[in-house]
DNA sequence: CGTCAGTTTGAGCGAGCTCAACGTGAGTGG
DNA sequence: CCACTCACGTTGAGCTCGCTCAAACTGACG
């Protein structure tokens, strides 16, 4: 597998790309050469496969190497509800830890690659390496504001603040690992979008019109281009 | 102070009433010893005192020992969100971890009183005893399910199953603690439970109305009676 | 070239919002 | 002890944003 292909496995937590925003972020570069020893990098992924589903006994947390990850819950009568979406360089699968089983199922977007971390090995060596029990609190902290915002969002926004504002965020994650913060592809369908921001398909179709009216984006399907940054902040807030 | 008082500073960890839920849960009674070196009682809260401030440098957990304390965020344009209702027994303030700094504000919804756990000297507790690292993993875990549960809740749900679903969570909550799961007292107002539930005053009022209307509930300003608890359960799934 | 999943567009509807009025009870001061 | 206030809660009437249902469009893949 050539060393440039996104999804190969043959790196190492030092060298992988994703490393100055994964798990290896506050360690030193001995401590990273014990993280890189536990951590299990995977096949590739094609797009609807699974990685774990709810229910089934936890045993891993996982970072996204390449591609991207959705997160999901099914209710008792049924009902989705996508709670996250996970682009590389990024931890899921903490909702696990509490229970001791996910609580929910995480399949890829796309093509994808990802690391499985094992949990009791990754606690062991949060004893032996506090910077790294830090961390990983402060990665679950992270979560949970996260989670707090969308409570916000779901709570008090209107649909096209709830779009402006994952558009801004994937934005803000894609500024982080380098790309554009104006021009990228969405690895979700609408209906994806729409049940993460408690919309229907319909509205989020309609507030993309919208939103390219006004000049504010251009939409080629799953391809964005943000024309003004600025308003589309505003309306994030 | 009367060692029946429930907001009673005297007592120690050990003896903590709330103690079976609450961080010692997972402890052998030499551990709680060691816990109970780094808690400290604070004097009893009224109605409305913060315990902190979003923004303010974060230092502690805290862990409600009687009373109770609500959660909350302000956003840039000033809009509050109530993220979360605590309970005797229950941590908060794990949202500051992340950023080193609260994210929510917390006060006091009626005469309370909490112990304050120095994260720092928690964190340095997790390393000698991994029962506790793995207990407060798990704390942290429960808080992500709890808000994805509140995501699904906003995201999917009519006003009436969100309105059973905060009740069916207050009912099961008592129970834990050995009280009535049919007849308590709602300590917070119709105006943080139409805030947190993302519906207006109005709407909650009126969901109350219909339930009683239904013989579900019987509702007396803040004292709640459920007389059918199998349909509540029902409606909150 | 037909099929099928994903998306867009249109028309009408309804749950919950807004605004406004009124009720209730705890606290305060005469 | 009553009158007044003020926060909180209830009730009513009308409106609106996003939903539902239905139809048409697009492009990838056989």
């Amino acid at each position: 597998m050539d060393a440039k292909c996104p999804h190969n496995s043959e790196v190492n937590c030092g060298d992988c790309r994703m490393n100055a925003l994964c798990l290896p972020l506050a360690l030193q570069a001995k401590e990273v050469e014990r993280l890189d020893e536990i951590v299990q990098r995977g096949r590739p992924l094609q797009r609807d496969n699974h990685i774990y589903r709810a229910g089934e006994e936890f045993r891993s947390v996982y970072a996204v190497r390449s591609g991207s990850i959705k997160s999901y819950t099914v209710s008792n009568d049924g009902v989705e509800q996508v709670t996250g979406f996970h682009l590389p360089g990024e931890i899921f699968g903490m909702d696990g830890i509490g229970q001791n089983r996910y609580t929910n199922s995480a399949t890829a977007m796309e093509t994808s690659s990802v690391c499985e971390i094992p949990f009791n090995r990754l606690q062991e060596l949060s004893i032996a390496i506090p910077t790294l029990q830090r961390h990983f609190f402060q990665l679950m902290s992270m979560e949970i504001t996260n989670d707090q915002h969308l409570i916000t969002l779901l709570s008090k926004n209107s649909a096209e603040e709830r779009v402006a504002t994952l558009l801004i965020s994937i934005s803000n994650r894609n500024l982080r690992r380098k790309l554009s913060p104006t021009r990228f592809r969405l690895p979700m369908s609408r209906a994806d979008i729409g049940n993460y921001l408690g919309l229907t398909v319909e509205t989020v179709s309609r507030v993309f019109g919208r939103f390219q009216k006004q000049d504010m984006l251009l939409v080629d399907k799953k391809e964005i281009e943000v024309l003004d940054l600025e308003k589309l902040r505003q309306l994030a807030n």
